[in-house]
DNA sequence: CAGGTCGATGAAACCGGTTACATTGCCATT
DNA sequence: AATGGCAATGTAACCGGTTTCATCGACCTG
């Protein structure tokens, strides 16, 4: 069989009617052979793949899922695209969707509830099912455009009054946890907190808060990227009267601040001992290797993402709505000597 | 207004019949009203949008994308999801296709180039035009995929035969830029290599045997894995005519040795001087940090993706159809010493 | 007031698949 | 030979939008 020519771009493309009439047969049959059903004769099929290849015919996404009301993908809509955080929710979700065939349609919502709520909007038609990370506070807006009839699984994230799975991170337990190892140190502990407005921000300052008995001791705004925790590693060490540990609300913060720390010379954990939250790859990494909470990234996007499926394929998941993991306290050097037994945060 | 009332799951879908049956009008204008054409009275248009907004309408993208031919979506696909490096380039590519306010459709091929080929074939009609990075060397299987009708960028890729836009990185160059600058150290300077039959691995090795007159000295096979490094730093380590420096065929496999090194108490760069290929965020980031050769990843997606819109909308880009870039070499603490100068890899 | 122009609206075709239902032809049964 | 059953195939409706074209009515003009 020769190789069938390339053809010249703008030219009407090939459809399913072209192939059947190139096989001089219906489109009903060239469907049913191109899909491998088992009602077609070996002959009739042999003809249709034959047309189908010399044609170089593929079949158009858009016009069988309209037909079948399926896409044979699944969304996700995350609130940046930035670090390695999100990077590994991105792989455990395709983890999961490439072991069922399904594809992946990311979407990012930049910080925005709005553009959150955009993304979420255009998701139908075009997906089967949605996994939505949506950490903002105020989710009436989320609420407001989620399509009922579009399966949805939340990924560390809470709206109300919906009945969608969720897959949900012990944010309060994993800070105390953190918080209550870096205050063996036997001084005060700092706190480095995430965007204001954030579920997860909220939840870990509070159990940063709960393991002091209530008080907070020193707390500095951040916003989880690498510079804010820099600027805060600078101000700690410009005090005069700094305190003996800083808990930072996610690993990128806590490895600014250990940056801006080494540029001015104090020594972790020496003078300060440090904690993150999230346990991303480079945590492991980078020296001194960071204290952190682990959360088990990609396999919560993976469990989330199969979840899904299930919800997808209608399976009655009612008894198991809300899934809260217990993240687990990871020592190494960055607070090493205050404790050489990594326990559970619970 | 009042909040509308949640539909519960398994209703039929509200479509844009629905919309207009309850506005009085017809689909016609229902359609026109919804997509904002200037036709239409703002009664009409007020009338429309408060019926959809009442019955909680959401366009069905597969039907509008079918009849408009436009998905408002550009496709990627990757050979891999793990790490930071497709982490930046997927960031490069959101950027521009949110700043025109297009989706992104995320694929990946698992270092399987057939599994490459189902990922392309299956983007006709979920795309308006995809971005391949496909380092297979051998390029047929892809090449018999690629619908003539879907507009295509490569991104480090090549598939002969075919007037597709490419964006690549000089390989080569930055190899032989890196090599060069580590046999300033004055000893021998062994290969960690990437995978086989990858165009990006067979180039930098390329570049590694030119730096050294076309000899290699010592060449242990890694997959791009910072498992793989770490192995091959093990195997450093037990030398005892030990090379006096190593350059790794990307950042990940140098990490890896990195770690295997400092496990065995050899001392970075002292005793061996190490070098990678990429410039991941983490390269800075490890101590010793790492020198690299600097690819600006997600600026060369970026720019893939601003390519592809442009050739989406019909531009003639014919006489800009291969962009080279030219890395450069980034001198840091693996190195440290054998030159302070970081100079440009030409 | 007749005739023409123009803007808003509606009816129906179309995009490219899948599939319910009708039809055909072949074979076994009586 | 007539009948029934069954498997293979074809016809046409349908999925949910957009868009062409026809229609309608209001307004302007001479």
């Amino acid at each position: 069989m020769t190789r069938p020519e390339p053809r010249p771009a703008g030219a009407r493309p090939i459809t399913i009617r072209d192939v059947a009439r190139e096989a001089g047969v219906s489109v009903a049959s060239a469907s049913r052979a191109l899909n491998g059903l088992d009602s077609v004769t070996a002959q009739m099929r042999e003809r249709v793949l034959g047309a189908a290849q010399h044609l170089r015919y593929f079949p158009h996404t858009a016009a069988r899922a309209l037909s079948t009301r399926r896409t044979d993908t699944i969304g996700l809509v995350l609130p940046d695209l930035h670090g390695e955080f999100f990077s590994e929710v991105i792989r455990g979700a395709d983890l999961a969707a490439r072991a069922r065939g399904l594809h992946l349609l990311v979407s990012t919502s930049h910080g925005d509830k709005y553009e959150a709520a955009a993304a979420i909007r255009s998701m139908r038609g075009r997906v089967d099912g949605l996994m939505l990370m949506s950490p903002y506070v105020d989710e009436d807006v989320l609420a407001d455009n989620l399509a009922d009839d579009l399966p949805t699984v939340l990924i560390s994230s809470r709206i109300e009054g919906r009945p969608n799975a969720a897959f949900c991170v012990d944010n309060h337990a994993g800070a105390m946890a953190a918080v209550k190892h870096l205050t063996a140190c036997g001084g005060a502990v700092a706190h480095i907190a995430g965007p204001a407005n954030n579920f997860e921000s909220e939840e870990r300052r509070r159990g940063y808060r709960d393991a002091l008995g209530g008080v907070e001791d020193l707390v500095m705004q951040g916003d989880f990227s690498e510079e804010s925790g820099y600027r805060a590693g600078l101000r700690l060490a410009e005090m005069k009267d700094r305190p003996r540990a800083v808990f930072a609300a996610n690993d990128m913060m806590a490895i600014g601040c250990l940056l801006a720390l080494a540029e001015r010379g104090v020594r972790v954990p020496a003078d300060i001992a440090v904690a993150g939250f999230d346990d991303v790859p480079v945590a492991r990494l980078i020296r001194p290797s960071l204290t952190t909470v682990r959360t088990a990234i990609a396999d919560l996007s993976r469990r989330a993402a199969e979840r899904l499926v299930a919800v997808i394929a209608g399976e009655d998941i009612a008894d198991q709505l809300v899934e809260t993991t217990l993240p687990r306290l990871v020592v190494r050097e960055s607070s090493a000597g205050n404790s050489n037994a990594a326990g559970n945060a619970a």
